[in-house]
DNA sequence: TTGTAGGCGTTATCAA
DNA sequence: TTGATAACGCCTACAA
C-alpha cells in the first residue's frame, strides 16, 4: 500500500489565522508571542487558546526578514572525526541549545566547496561564526571585512580585533616537554603537522623544555594528522640510526597509529620508546598501554567559543575589541610514557 | 586599543541595488540570478557586472519566503561524540553539501529541550530531516502528522509509510553469534542496552546463532551505552560463577571499556574470554588486543538517509510510498576474539 | 490596550 | 526578452 500522495508538507497557521480566530489583529497576537507587553484577561485567553488550536508558531524566514537575525549559528570544523573537535562541537551545540539557538555545521574536510565560497554561502544564514584559526588568509580577511560576529577556536588569531578562544600551544607542549625531561629522556623527536599553524608552536615548546639540556629534538612532519599517518610514520621515526627515547606526536591521533605500529615493530613502549600526544582523546585511554597525552579543552573551547560569539551577536558592551582566550591545558601522564631505561 | 562601536554588519546589497546599477527590472535580475532563461548580451553583462561589483548576493530569508523552501536539512543525533553517530554525521554533510544544502545539526544527549519541542523549533527551519529510529513514540507520532519528510536511521520504523536506513540488526548480530560459535564457544553473554530498541534484535540475532546448539547465552544491560559503563558492567559479567567464554556488547563502546576492565581484573583477551562488539569504530583497532566488531555501515547510513531525503525534498516520483532501506554489515574479525582454549 | 498600514527582499504571474 | 506588481508572513511605528 502507498500514499494516493507524495507526502505533502500541512501549510502551517499564520499570524493571520490566529488573529482571525482570536478576534483580534495580527499586531496583537505578534506582541503577545514576543512578549514584553500586557493585555486584557479576555485578549489573552482568545489568543493563547487560538495559538495551541492551531498550533501555530512564528515563520523564522519572515520574522527574520523584518529583524534581521536568523536565529543560526554557524560552526566550521575541519574534520568531524577527530574527537577533539567532536567535543568542541559537543561543547557549542550544549551551548547553542540553552540560547535557543541552531546550529549550521559544517564540515570542510571533504573540500569540495572552495572555503570562500563555503562561508559565503554560510554568512546569509547565521548571525554569526565558529571557525578554525586554521582558516586560509583569504577566507579570515573576508570574515573581517563582513563584519559577521566570528569567533576562531584553536590558535590565537595575530590580528587584535578578532577573537579567538584556545589552548597556549607553547606552554602546553613546554609541560610535556619537562615531564619527559623530567623522566631521563634526551632523544625527542616531534611528529609535527605543518598544515596547522601551531604545530610548530607546540614545536617550539618542545624546544623551550629542553634548552640549556642536552637533549636533542629532532622533527618530524606528516600529510595529515590521522592515525593512518602515524603509522605510516612510525618507522622513518622508530627505526633510525640514533632511534628517539621518546616521540611526541601533533596529536593523539598520529600517537595512537605509532603506538600500535611501534609495537608491530617489536618495540616495548615506555620501555624502549615512550610515546605522548596532544588533546586527551578518550581512546587514548583504552590503548595499552594508556596514552600519555595535553589535555586541550575540547569542548571547554567550544562552550567558550560559542559563549563569546552569543554575547557578540546580542551586543553586550563589555565585550568589545577582541582579544585571545586563554584556556588552560594540562599534561595527563598515562603508561605510554616512563622513566627511561638505565641501560637504554 | 578597541573598536569605536561594535563591529556592525554591513548592510548587503539587495537585488534592488543591483537592478538600479546594471538599469534593469528587479525581475530580470532575479531571472538572471536563478538561471534558466536567455538575455541580450547586453543585459547579462550588465547584471553581471552589477552583481560581482555589489557583491551580491541572494538573501535565503527572502527567497524561502516565496519558495517555502529553507534550504536547510536538519540532523539529529543521539550522542555526537560516539564515533558511529560521528561518521554518520560525516556522511550526511557530504551529500548535503554537495547538493548545496546546509546541515542544521542537534545533539539530543543533553536534552535540555524536550524532544517535541525541539523538533518542532527545528521543523520550521528545514525541508526535511533525519533522526534516530529511536526518537520517543510521542515524536514520531508529530513527524508522521507533520507532513516534514523525515528520514529514520538506525531501526527500522514499524510503519511502512515511514523511510528508513539502516543495517539489518538481527542478522548482523547473527553472523558474529555464528563467529563465536565456530571458534567453539558454547558460554556467551550479551550486554545490551535496552535504551535502544534495536538492541534486543541483536539478542535476538546471537539467540538465532546458537540455535539447536548446547550454546548457553546470558543477557545484561548497561543504563547508556558509552565506554563507563563497559567498565562499571565488566566485574558483574567476568567475574561470575560461571563465567562466559565470550562477550558481545551492544556496542564497541562499551567493549571497548569492557575490554580495558578485563585486563585489570587479570584477565587475558582473547585466552581468557573473547570480546566482541558493534559498530566497527576505528578506535577499535587501536585497542589492545585490536577490537573484533560488526561493521554497521556507520557513514553510508548517513550517506543514504541523506540522499534519500532529498529525493524526497525533490519530489521524485519514483520514491514514495516509504519503506526500510537495509545495508549490509559485516563481521569484522581481530585479536579480540580467538578459539576456545582446549582446557578452559 | 489595541488596530492600521507599510515594508523587509525575493519570486512568480502576467502583460508588454 | 523584459518589466510591473502582487504576494510570502511577520514586526513595528504610529494612530486610535
Amino acid at each position: 500500500m502507498t500514499d494516493d500522495t507524495p507526502a505533502r508538507r500541512r501549510k502551517a497557521a499564520t499570524i493571520r489565522d490566529v488573529a482571525q480566530a482570536a478576534g483580534v489583529s495580527t499586531a496583537t497576537v505578534s506582541k503577545f508571542i514576543n512578549g514584553g507587553q500586557r493585555f486584557t484577561r479576555e485578549v489573552e485567553e482568545r489568543v493563547t487558546t487560538a495559538v495551541r488550536e492551531l498550533g501555530y508558531s512564528s515563520n523564522p524566514m519572515a520574522r527574520g526578514m523584518i529583524t534581521g537575525q536568523t536565529g543560526n549559528v554557524g560552526i566550521v570544523i575541519l574534520d568531524i572525526c577527530n574527537p577533539h573537535f567532536t567535543s568542541l562541537v559537543k561543547g557549542s551545540s550544549r551551548v547553542a541549545e540553552r540560547a535557543g539557538l541552531n546550529l549550521l555545521f559544517t564540515d570542510t574536510a571533504e573540500g569540495h566547496t572552495p572555503e570562500l565560497t563555503m562561508l559565503q554561502a554560510l554568512s546569509r544564514r547565521v548571525d554569526g561564526i565558529i571557525v578554525s584559526a586554521r582558516l586560509s588568509e583569504a577566507a579570515i580577511e573576508w570574515l573581517k571585512h563582513s563584519g559577521l560576529p566570528v569567533i576562531y577556536y584553536g590558535g590565537q588569531q595575530p590580528d587584535p580585533a578578532c577573537y579567538s578562544v584556545g589552548v597556549d600551544n607553547r606552554a602546553a607542549a613546554q609541560m610535556l616537554g619537562r615531564h619527559l625531561r623530567d623522566l631521563g629522556h634526551r632523544r625527542i623527536s616531534y611528529v609535527g603537522f605543518s598544515g596547522a599553524r601551531w604545530s610548530s608552536e607546540r614545536w617550539k615548546g618542545l624546544q623551550d623544555a629542553f634548552d640549556g639540556s642536552d637533549g636533542v629534538l629532532r622533527l618530524f612532519d606528516v600529510e595529515s594528522a590521522v592515525a593512518d599517518e602515524g603509522e605510516r610514520i612510525a618507522s622513518s621515526v622508530l627505526l633510525c640510526a640514533e632511534p628517539p627515547d621518546a616521540v611526541v606526536t601533533y596529536n593523539d591521533l598520529v600517537a595512537l597509529g605509532l603506538l600500535g605500529q611501534a609495537q608491530l615493530l617489536g618495540l616495548r613502549v615506555p620501555d624502549d620508546v615512550s610515546i605522548a600526544g596532544f588533546d586527551n582523546i578518550i581512546y587514548g585511554r583504552y590503548a595499552s598501554p594508556a596514552l600519555t597525552t595535553v589535555d586541550t579543552a575540547s569542548e571547554l573551547t567550544g562552550e567558550t567559543a560559542m559563549q563569546r560569539l552569543i554575547e557578540r551577536i546580542r551586543g553586550d558592551a563589555a565585550v568589545s575589541g577582541g582579544g585571545h582566550e586563554t584556556l588552560a591545558s594540562r599534561v595527563i601522564a598515562r603508561g605510554s610514557t616512563a622513566r627511561r631505561a638505565p641501560g637504554r
